[in-house]
DNA sequence: TGCATTAATTGTCTAGGACAAACTTAAAAG
DNA sequence: CTTTTAAGTTTGTCCTAGACAATTAATGCA
């Protein structure tokens, strides 16, 4: 069973390296050394991909490359996330429970996990159960991604039986003529949805009609949406794995793509450490994202 | 209100069209023709971003690059999908049922879609719903967004409409130790999850257990969860517009990845005009999906 | 100790060349 | 006249190697 190599292509696809980032660091560093085929391509191993997986979470979690890539790889697993370091043991009444959720996930025990979701949503209502229960989870989960002590297909288990609780949970919930009308979406290179589900939760709770998306949409075209569909309000999502620098570039652009009588809000963990950007609201909590719908209505009074 | 201009990796985002194929482009056709900031580097204005969304369009829907290049702008809009072209007017009487459901997406009623999508479920039942509504459904969006008459932004709403409808319904089922364990998900450049969710319903229905990761897992992924999930099998997804030459790579790939016992089965638009490949098997409609199902039942009776 | 300036690090962009795979067209054979 | 084979185009991806700006770290000075 001779493994398999992986072209430049294949391993931007695995790593989310991008290939310039690829040659930039065999240049630079003398790794990733991948062989070369008849016709002068690279023919990465798997375990030099492998090894990129690692640094690549590992960067994500705040190390820098050259350090990760200059220490030998058994040295690399003793790495550990700065997050997860920077809270040992706050294991509140709370977090005890949040852990055996993410012992079910682990044991990739699915029916188990919805179980005791469909319980806490129950027992805590479904705001509650955004804020106190799939917020700190999900962090919880992206630590440990960090950390390494959670296997990427956990954690696309846990993402897709959590958004389909959540879509569920907002069917339940009464629709049609409600206010404002709020676009959901993230841009382009922005694929997670969760955040997107716990704040339309929200909304939808607070009797604002909320029109989802999806995610990954081209600029323009979220402006031709919002007046389609009479939006007030566009609202984007960014996770803390979004490339920050980017952010006010993109907001920038969509503030100017779009009628300037439609508010932009931007939230989620990407945001959190943002400077303030003109006609942008930025929402750094689930309250701050309630009380920009109480404002927003409060503005309409007058007029 | 100066319309930006945007950057090679913005455009790359907005259109799908890599870095590399923008500047041979340039070179090649004269076409795209950016301006260039102080340094040098590439500013695309939004007009032409806008003709290479346009461009992309039509290359998906079949066209050669070349020809609709060296198209006037004006001329473009002519250019219609072979597809829809070669399917003129057979309306039988499920098909204006269809026209009517498209309709309500294209006036952007999300409610009275969903209304209509319930009442179609309820009177179908969900087998005769993923095949007679959501799959010819789709197919339609897919061909109507080839032609234009459906914008982006109308399609993502209609995904994520249809993504909740069906995830509701799966969830309705029965869950628990069933068997076979398959294990849904599709590679990392294919993003389209709507042939695994109408897949996943089929498989539930007929009493297997699904294990659903989402979409985009990497391949050493995907062996890594077939193992920790005891899966019986592993069943991807490819949608038509997944690029058909990577498909056998891919598989034969994965193949390697996989221990033996565990089945390899791939569908979808994508494979529908594959080559046989050793040790996969090809599921070209529904039917040959339950059809699969049950022959793996049938060879673990001897055993 | 706190802040400003310099230095190192790192990603992205640029240019043009090369080549193989996919598709077209032309020619030959049945 | 159709089918198959061969030659020719088109097109995308990969290559090298250089430049620069933006971020992060480190130094000097108040």
């Amino acid at each position: 069973m001779n493994i398999p190599s992986f072209n430049i292509a294949a391993v931007e696809r695995d790593t989310g390296l991008s290939k310039d980032v690829l040659r930039m660091w065999e240049r630079r560093y003398g790794f990733p050394q991948p062989d070369r085929d008849s016709n002068g391509e690279r023919c990465y191993p798997a375990d030099q991909v492998e090894r990129l997986r690692l640094i690549k979470r590992l960067m994500d979690a705040g190390h820098r490359p050259g350090k990760l890539i200059a220490t030998p790889v058994e040295e690399l697993a003793g790495f550990v996330s700065r997050r997860a370091k920077a809270r040992p043991g706050n294991e509140s009444s709370d977090g005890s429970e949040l852990s055996e959720l993410l012992a079910l996930i682990k044991q990739h025990d699915s029916n188990g996990f919805q179980q005791a979701m469909q319980q806490r949503l129950a027992r805590q209502g479904l705001q509650r159960f955004v804020q106190d229960t799939i917020a700190p989870l999900t962090f919880r989960v992206g630590e440990a991604w960090e950390d390494g002590s959670v296997e990427v297909f956990e954690e696309h288990l846990f993402t897709e039986l959590t958004k389909r609780l959540l879509r569920q949970a907002i069917a339940g919930l009464p629709s049609g003529q409600r206010s404002p009308r709020i676009l959901l979406t993230s841009v382009p290179d922005e694929p997670h949805v969760l955040g997107l589900l716990m704040v339309e939760a929200l909304f939808a709770l607070e009797g604002a009609e909320c029109i989802p998306l999806g995610t990954q949409m081209p600029l323009l075209e979220i402006g031709r949406a919002a007046s389609a569909h009479r939006a007030n309000v566009v609202a984007l999502s960014f996770s803390v794995a979004f490339p920050q620098r980017q952010i006010p570039g993109l907001l920038q652009q969509l503030r100017m793509v779009l009628a300037p009588e439609i508010e932009l809000w931007a939230g989620g963990g990407g945001v959190q450490r943002l400077a303030p950007i003109e006609g942008v609201l930025l929402l750094t909590s689930f309250e701050s994202a309630v009380s920009a719908l109480t404002d927003w209505r409060l503005a309409q009074v007058p007029a």
